[in-house]
DNA sequence: CAACATATGACGTCAGACGACATAGCGGCT
DNA sequence: AGCCGCTATGTCGTCTGACGTCATATGTTG
């Protein structure tokens, strides 16, 4: 991207982190974890969920978590340092940004 | 988009916007504009910018401002009451996200 | 006159969101 | 037993949008 160092977000994938930034999830938890947090407006398709996953993957941002106890079936992720960093600074970036959207909206026609 | 009625916007599309907000401008101006609002960090392509343009025009969020005296090859561009209307609805959901996010995030291993 | 800034736009590529589909175990109801 | 719905994970193909690059033209300034 060149329109950010290499944030910023989209909404799936902040939804996701976000979800993960309380506690570890598998999967299906998220998905159902996402909803609940938007009040049932935000329903991640199971192929924008395990896309990004992947992707989260990928570049670290996330890992498994390695419980040999978990109950059948299930596969938890984790933030990792990385991924808890980066998520408080997007989240940053966009309080920053509607600060300065109120301003400027505020200022029609200065 | 599954995950939003009709929102949410991109980023590129979200400064376009914004700088639309305050006052009319052409495509060159919003490009120039964008880069002061983010402290130079985000510089649009033109390829990001006329394709947002041409988007916004189709949803009617943003429509052609008829001046004949417009200084020579200058197209300028404003919001639309629609436009607005969504801009500011876009602005309070990231609002409410970011609010949502700092609980989240305080909140680890609750 | 040669750069550089202003100004608009097209084109091809690539990543990501999405819906649909596939699979499977489990519990409850009829 | 049969069916349905929920839990649970994942793949695949499509389509949209962001992006870099290229093309083009005028204005400005050294």
């Amino acid at each position: 991207m060149t329109y950010m160092e290499s944030l910023p977000l989209t909404e799936p994938v902040l939804l996701v982190l976000l979800s993960l930034a309380e506690q570890p999830r598998h999967g299906y938890s998220i998905l159902k974890d996402v909803e609940r947090m938007s009040d049932g407006r935000v329903r991640l398709s199971t192929g924008t969920l395990y896309g990004a996953l992947r992707r989260l993957l990928d570049g670290a941002w996330i890992e498994r978590v390695e419980e040999d106890e978990s109950p059948r079936d299930r596969r938890p992720y984790r933030l990792t340092p990385r991924g808890r960093r980066n998520l408080q600074l997007e989240v940053e970036r966009m309080r920053h940004l509607t600060k300065l959207a109120a301003v400027r909206i505020a200022r029609k026609e200065a």
